[in-house]
DNA sequence: TTCTTGTCACCTAGGTGTTAATAT
DNA sequence: ATATTAACACCTAGGTGACAAGAA
């Protein structure tokens, strides 16, 4: 069995509709996709891998005066479907099971040339990644048992939106759910979120220098400190 | 077969008496250890891995006036005997092949207590590392064969001294081979090819900004291009 | 208009020799 | 005296979103 980590950040993200930046060289997801395995034979070889499929075959656009995603289409032609092994593969069930097993090394491109071996995909496009677990089978004709030995796993708080800039974070004003004009831990946006939790995004931080990643284990409720200021707080709608 | 990569620096190095740094935390190793592979069984499973035997049995001091090593005794008790595995064993033959194989994770301390898994030595002794490849017998009996399935490979030239502080570059003032007041070559000294060589070092360089480390490709000929001038050119020795 | 690209300041993370202080 | 330690400035290497400019 799996179990994803950091799934209450995860959950966060994905109450807001989450966004991966897409770029041509390649760029991290984050949150990061991490989990802990458990079952696993320790003396035999395991190969851990990754793909990504669509959620559906739509393309979509962000509305700004609704702050909401809206379809724009037809799917784009599928990108060229690549997986992406953990690096760390082959190895025994006992190494993959002693640690959190991180895909930090995995980087999601929209350059359909790409030639780094990164994930190809769709900008505007939703995207739901999956986890395979494939047990390295001794024997001679292990083709045949190919169906019986992997499996799947999918955690559907890990879909996203990929784009090449945050949509989300283009919001004019966010809807307002008290009287007053505080934010509301709803109206976080991605973009705040993204900065609020992401150690690389430190610089972008002006609130409170507090301890966020650490509210981040399992079972924290990390809504209540996710506050963050916006660089520019008040912006009004662009051509109000 | 093995073939040690960047033989040129070590070369280089050890003609002038290569000093490697001990800490508490654990230093790597300057210049890394890193070899090409040849000649191993593509689908077979292979472990690598180094230790590092004492030269001989003793104890060093530096001698700053005549800017060589003494001996300063019989060696300090011996320290506990670790060994390094390549990170990334067990792969397949195939694996190690097809790249240079860099030990860049290994580190030394001179911390007897270290739990970090670092190669312990005492400082001002004089070590040989040594490189090993073990083949992963399948047989369910492969104790019995531990001799025959490893080969060590031991390169002279990577010897060196841990030292806590570097001693070598405590010189009041180069031996002068020519008449003028120019650095030859062999005055160099190992902090300086040290700073020309390692590029996190390259914050003391003060020389040229020149092409250093691309001047360290197999064949080239770097003694000529190793020229940096020391922060504190003219200095006399210690207590005239 | 909407989306994409490249550059940038600002971070994380960690590898250098230097230096001054401290052991021994 | 000589050897070790810890703090430090200065690097490498690379991950962030912001921003301005460009493309469709």
């Amino acid at each position: 069995s799996v179990q994803l980590e950091m799934k209450a950040l995860w959950d966060e993200f994905n109450q807001l509709g989450t966004e991966m930046i897409v770029t041509k060289a390649g760029r991290r997801m984050f949150p990061t996709f991490q989990v802990k395995l458990f079952g696993m034979d320790p003396m035999a070889d395991y190969m851990l891998l990754m793909d990504f499929v669509p959620v559906d075959d739509k393309r979509y656009r962000y509305a700004f005066h609704s702050s909401s995603w809206l379809v724009a289409g037809k799917a784009d032609p599928a990108t060229p479907g690549r997986v992406h092994y953990h690096p760390d593969s082959p190895a025994k069930g006992a190494q993959w099971m002693k640690q959190i097993v991180s895909f930090d090394k995995l980087k999601l491109t929209n350059n359909l040339l790409d030639d780094n071996g990164h994930i190809i995909l769709n900008s505007m496009h939703r995207y739901q990644p999956r986890f395979h677990v494939v047990y390295v089978d001794p024997r001679k004709d292990s083709e045949k048992y190919a169906e019986e030995n992997f499996k799947t796993f999918v955690f559907e708080e890990t879909r996203f939106t990929a784009v090449t800039a945050y949509q989300n974070h283009r919001v004019g004003w966010p809807r307002l759910q008290g009287s007053s004009g505080l934010l509301t831990p709803t109206s976080l946006q991605i973009t705040q979120l993204k900065i609020a939790s992401n150690p690389f995004a430190k610089g972008f931080r002006d609130c409170d220098p507090e301890d966020w990643p650490r509210n981040h284990r399992p079972g924290a409720l990390p809504l209540m400190s996710a506050f963050a200021r916006s660089r520019n707080p008040v912006a009004s709608p662009t051509q109000p």
